[in-house]
DNA sequence: TGCGTAGTAGTAACATGTTACCCATGGCGA
DNA sequence: TCGCCATGGGTAACATGTTACTACTACGCA
């Protein structure tokens, strides 16, 4: 493992920044209503400081707006935010499958196995939330495979202003097993060094789900096929 | 102009951001000494608590390490880092500039034609500094016309890591000329609305441009060509 | 009823105090 | 000579105080 850059205690500011996440998830923070950070820092416990700066980060990413003298919002992204952050997805995510198809060695691919029966298993179960967060190690493993520490981290951003659609969207649609399948021939591509048919994959499933998580997002007035075409194209 | 998202005056955070680079430019900063925040507060006649956050800030873009306890050191990105970075720029700015060439107007037009006139200006002055700007500016406007403001922001980051990198090399390469020349092939396209020639072009551009940067970035033990084949491919 | 305006609540941004911690250094004993 | 540990300088992270704004509110005037 490469990992550990960070062994020592998560900071008050990270524990922030999870303690929001986990609100949204859960409910405690209602996407459009406005809160106080003074409030906020109470209730965790802690000073302003570490909360500001958490919804400083926060708000870099997208997943809440800060309104002056006013608080903070969490935000749900729209279908155009999400056609914007899934145009970088392709434009980062496919080549990076091709690097991953190229460099992966037995141990990834036994890697790579193993959060494909996780997720097999959570289709099987039903239970969505096991199923994103194993689709995301999925996507992780590629991503690190390919080597890339900036596409990394920038997916890892992109990945958390749109958890919360994926979520809700996913369950709706009933289509985990779709989403499921379209991993497989990402898997196959790899599992074959080929780098061109990665590519073609991960595209097609990029394509799929995005636009069922635009199409979960998008109101009256959004054309989703319009929307991706004009932004990932 | 749909700008203007801060027309209130620039936080000492940001002014503080802005005071880091330019002393990293103009050498007050030298890459891989240590400095200390508390006296950069002092120099700066600023508190602590904005030089933090701009300096935790520019870490994240990767213009410096912080070191626990220790203080901050300004970081000249190696080979490797280029190459990372030139990656995600042609993943992005290829198909941006396909985009671009797709939607660009008439005064879309004007504007490149703007930037290119500087550019030329500045290859007959010999002002790598002035070059750089408008290269900068041309590729922003094509990025602005793709119209994604995700990829905007990502890339202005990447930039600022490797500005300071790009002003040393292209000077000792005595290339302005070529590089200058690279770009016409893009705003013809633009100008044809030849959206894959735009991304043909570009990609060219890219790699030329980046394979000077690792170059200059190179020590004896980087094979660039392989760098770039490994990351870009 | 409509509108400007003083008043008020609440906050962003910054300054400063505090604590626990890390690292380098030098003395000391084996 | 080498390794160990106490010590002190310096910092990250957090807590808290302060100030200048800003957006809402309600009042009074036309």
């Amino acid at each position: 493992m490469p990992a550990a850059p960070t062994p020592r205690p998560p900071s008050l500011t990270e524990r922030t920044i999870e303690a929001v996440r986990d609100g949204i998830r859960n409910g405690t923070f209602v996407p459009g209503e406005l809160y106080s950070v003074y409030q906020l820092a109470d209730r965790l416990a802690v000073s302003r400081s570490p909360v500001r700066e958490a919804l400083l980060r926060l708000a870099e990413t997208g997943m809440v707006t800060i309104e002056k003298n006013r608080g903070f919002r969490v935000v749900l992204p729209g279908a155009r935010e999400l056609a914007e952050i899934m145009a970088v997805r392709v434009a980062l995510e496919v080549p990076a499958a091709a690097h991953a198809a190229r460099r992966a060695g037995p141990q990834d691919r036994e890697a790579l196995e193993k959060e494909r029966e996780a997720m097999q298993q959570a289709v099987l179960d039903g239970d969505e939330g096991t199923f994103l967060l194993h689709d995301q190690h999925l996507h992780g493993l590629l991503l690190n495979l390919a080597g890339n520490s900036r596409t990394i981290r920038i997916i890892a951003n992109l990945r958390d202003a749109t958890r919360l659609v994926g979520m809700s969207t996913i369950r709706t649609s009933r289509s985990l097993e779709e989403v499921y399948a379209e991993h497989l021939p990402i898997l196959t591509a790899v599992e074959h060094s080929d780098a061109e048919a990665a590519a073609r994959a991960m595209r097609r499933h990029l394509e799929s789900t995005g636009k069922l998580l635009l199409r979960g997002a998008a109101t009256e007035n959004d054309d989703v096929d319009r929307l991706w075409e004009d932004y990932v194209g």
